[in-house]
This record gives C-alpha cells, structure tokens and sequence, in this order.
DNA sequence: GCACCAAACTAACAGTTGTTAGTTTAATAC
DNA sequence: GTATTAAACTAACAACTGTTAGTTTGGTGC
C-alpha cells in the first residue's frame, strides 16, 4: 500500500539525517524537506518523532538478538559460530547503515522503550560472553581475557557502520573473511 | 586563579553531559544547573557553547597527533609502534572518558573547527596506516589487508571511552598490555 | 570606609522546536 | 457528478533554545 510506502521513505530519510547530525539535532522540519513534503504532514504518517527512533532502532535491536539465538543453539564450533557473528553484523549493517548509526548512538534518546533496547543488548552480549567462554573451555581459542577480547572484536563490529559506507567495492561476503581472519589470528605474522 | 579553575570545572562538567545526551541535547541551563549556576552565569567564564566542544575536541584530538608524531619517528619495531599506539589511547582515554564521547561521536557539531579536526584525523589514520604498511613490507606482521587491520584496530581502541569507565579496577597498565595482545595475536589458540 | 571587580544574579530577546487544528487538493469508487 | 478519503497544505501554539543587557553580591587592596 502506498502509504507504508510513504512512511518507509520517512523512516529512511530520518535514519539518513541521524546518522548525519544525531537525533537531537535533526529536526521534523529538517525530514519533511529530505522528503519533500512540510512538516505537519509527516504527521499523516507517524505520530512523533520519537516512533522514528523506535522503529529504527528496536527492529535492528531485534534482529541481531534474533540473530544470535540461531547462533548459539547451532551445533557449530567456536570460531564457526564466531565467524557467523561476523556475519551477521556485517549483513545486517551493509542493509542498513544509517540505522546502525542510531542504534549505537541515539539509543539514550529512546523514551518508552530504552529499558527494553538495553535489556536486549544485554543479552546479546551475555550471549558472545557464553560463546567466547565455551570456546576458552573446550580449548578453542586462547586464554587471553574474555572481557577484553568481547570488547575488542564487539567495537569493531559495531562500529562497521561507518567503514562499509567507505568500502562499497568489498561485498559483505569478502569482508566477513577478511574480518573474521583478523579478529581471530589478529596481525601477528 | 579562580576563574581558570571554574572554567575547567564547567568544561569538564560539559564533557560529562555531553557524553551522556550528546552535544545537542544539552542545554546550557544543563550545563548551569550540574555546575551550581544560572544559565546566564555561565558566560563570566566562556564565550559560547560552541567554544566548550572546541575546547573539549580540538585539545584531545592535538595530543593524539602529538603522541602518533613522537611514535612514527621513534626507531622501534611495529610491533613496539602498534603497542605505543594502544597505550597512547589507553592513557589518554583514561585521564579524559567524557571529552573521548564528544570526540567521538559530536565532532561534526564543530562549527569553525571541523575542518581543522578532519585534517588532524586524516593525518593520525594516514601514519597508523603508514606503520602497519611498514610492518608488512619488513615482515613484521601478517600480509592481510591493511585497511581490515587499520579499521579494527582504530574501531576498538576508539571505544575505549565506553569500556574504561565499567572496568574501573584494571590499570591503564594491564589494560594496554592485554589489549596489545589480543589486538596483535588474535583469540586464537 | 571606599573603590574595584570577578562572578553571580534577573529579565528578556528573537529564533527554533515538536506538535495540533483546521483547510485544501486530487485521486478513487460508485 | 457526487461522495469519500488519503495526504498534502497554512497557521498557530506553548515550550525551549543560546545569548545579551543590566544589576546585585561579596570579597580584596588600600
């Protein structure tokens, strides 16, 4: 229908804006110009900006949990399921980098539903915390700190929306290897 | 003197919103309330808003591109450069948490500075590249491709700002050390 | 006690914010 | 051709924004 139509564009335009300034700096009238209308109709669309960010940011919030559920019931190996997080991000972000932008950053600026967000990414992240200590048991990877190697390889992960925009000639399946390579043996020769 | 030391405090006080809501969302009265003042008060010490980013960003961003000049020009192995460059964002993130937030995420809010923070980035990402170029040529490290390792790196040692605060009991020390490692030998066994 | 002054205050400004109310437009259904 | 309706519009709102002007306060040096 058109007017789902119509209101994907608004919610894309938005995501686009956020990404550029943040939420706070970006104003109704700011995505009703981006999207060729004023702002007041917008308003025939959502019902507040704040259904913006919502939408933005829960639906990626839920895809990614989504995501991890398969990967950690699966009956793969540590570094397979790692390598599939990878993946994971990587798809996800390639699909929708401006979206990523406010998920990592304008998610304080959710008013009804940021307890929901952070308990999501909690999980998400008590999850990778199993994975990587399942691996450390069954003697799959080193022994090294499991908090330090859970921030290490989830900043650079998170932090893919703003390195896939750059590269547009890396395909996400090339770039999943080249990432999983490095965050796995690291730069040692 | 005095004035110096109120001026810090509402800098320092600003850094600390700033990270919290980001650079849009607070408000001078924000500013004003956290520091004890009125709004209007907060004008004695500094001449805008705009000058409390400059100050918080162009400061930090300078002392990263100091510390890169000094390790480029040092005669050490990559190896010792890469862990020179980990322990420079460890030490400076860990003096300055809240300012690292704005660096990060607010810098596109400079309004006579943006230009002159994108040339020192440019710069500081040019000569970590350059190291990691010279690592591989002299064999030092692993023939991937330097633009994966440049972004992972970069990526995690940028997110310092959001793991040091929650990880208050490890020392800048073990903290670089264990960073290195992971960083250059990977999670792997 | 008086002059000085940094640093706080009150009051106000012009512009911007998200949002609502009410109206017009243009396409569709019958 | 008339009724219906989604989606645009204009106009306006109350609240909030960064900042300025002018005033008061309280301590210092003499």
């Amino acid at each position: 229908m058109k007017l789902e139509n119509r209101k994907e564009e608004i919610i894309k335009t938005a995501a686009k804006l956020f990404k550029e300034k943040g939420y706070s700096a970006v104003t109704m009238r700011d995505i009703a110009t981006a999207v060729g209308m004023k702002a007041a109709s917008l308003y025939n669309h959502i019902s507040s900006k704040q259904e913006l960010l919502k939408i933005i940011i829960i639906s990626l919030a839920e895809a990614f949990t989504q995501g991890m559920q398969e990967i950690k019931t699966s009956n793969i190996s540590t570094k397979q399921k790692l390598e599939a997080v990878v993946k994971l991000h990587v798809d996800i972000t390639a699909q929708n980098t401006f979206g990523m932008a406010s998920l990592n950053n304008d998610w304080m600026h959710l008013e009804g539903e940021r307890d929901y967000y952070l308990s999501l990414r909690s999980g998400y992240e008590a999850d990778f915390r199993s994975i990587l200590l399942e691996g450390i048991q069954r003697k799959e990877i080193a022994d090294s700190s499991v908090e330090v190697m859970l921030f290490s390889i989830l900043s650079t992960l998170r932090s893919l929306y703003l390195w896939i925009p750059k590269k547009e000639d890396v395909t996400p399946e090339d770039l999943s290897k080249s990432l999983s390579n490095v965050l796995i043996n690291g730069i040692n020769k």
